[in-house]
DNA sequence: GATGATAATGAGAAATCTTCTCATTATCAT
DNA sequence: ATGATAATGAGAAGATTTCTCATTATCATC
């Protein structure tokens, strides 16, 4: 039940924080900001792009959500699932898959260490072409 | 020399140009648009804001400097040394460290390779607390 | 060295994404 | 039901980057 998240977050439960991460929970992808004003508009919801805005930013800084920084353009949202991963993404379609790796994050926690680094959090995204025909090559 | 570097990327060698360029390879850090402008400026030289995003973005289309997106603020840019590398960000005082790994690299490829996806580029930053007494913690 | 086609520049406008402001409205403990 | 407090919506504003276009500089050719 998303209320309990809400609530157990600090946070008032209202229409659109409840709709908003129902609809990151339906959904399951990667969600920009507009693509939930926008679906919510189609949904009949009218719900202000600025609170949209709001209510994604205290869900990921309430752990609810997870904020990815893809190169140019807009940051996308999912869901925190608690099962960290890292992101491919398609430089033609736009898809993007996720994946863990083991021993990667294991080398990054060793360099880091090595460096005198503490991770608070780490970005890595491979960037290509997916092997659809429309996206393969150049 | 860097006009020859200019001129091979297809380039007219112009006072901004040569500027900027000698500019990254001096400083040698990682510098944003804004950065290259504000120092130009104090050495004297009347040089617009759009010129540098734009030669910036012609150098990175040249191979001469590669564009760094570290999360939320501006990119910022470097010389392209050849050697690939990825990098450490402290989030109190924003010391950038570079590294290389090549187990890292690897297994990116591996995965890319399972998923069907081409390497293009890849992005790999972690975010993090330097050992610097006043960055240290929380 | 002068000439001219073409590319580059500078300044400000504009585009894009995100946050802020503030008056109005909704939530929830009592 | 009431009231203190938080949340919302709309538009303005901020931040970064790109675009437009008139003016100027570069460089191959003469």
């Amino acid at each position: 039940m998303e209320n309990q998240d809400i609530k157990k977050a600090g946070l008032k439960i209202t229409l659109p924080r409840v709709k908003i991460l129902t609809l990151l929970e339906k959904h399951g992808g990667h969600l920009s900001a507009e693509d939930v004003y926008k679906i919510l508009l189609e949904e009949g919801e009218e719900i202000g792009l600025a609170t949209v805005y709001r209510v994604l930013t205290q869900f990921e800084a309430a752990g609810l959500v997870v904020r990815q920084n893809f190169e140019g353009g807009q940051s996308v949202f999912e869901i925190d699932s608690g099962d960290h991963h890292d992101h491919l993404v398609c430089l033609k379609c736009g898809k993007v898959e996720e994946f863990l790796d083991t021993t990667i994050e294991k080398r990054q926690e060793a360099i880091a260490r090595k460096l005198g680094f503490t991770i608070k959090d780490h970005a890595l995204v491979i960037y290509g072409y997916c092997d659809k025909p429309e996206c393969n090559q150049d």
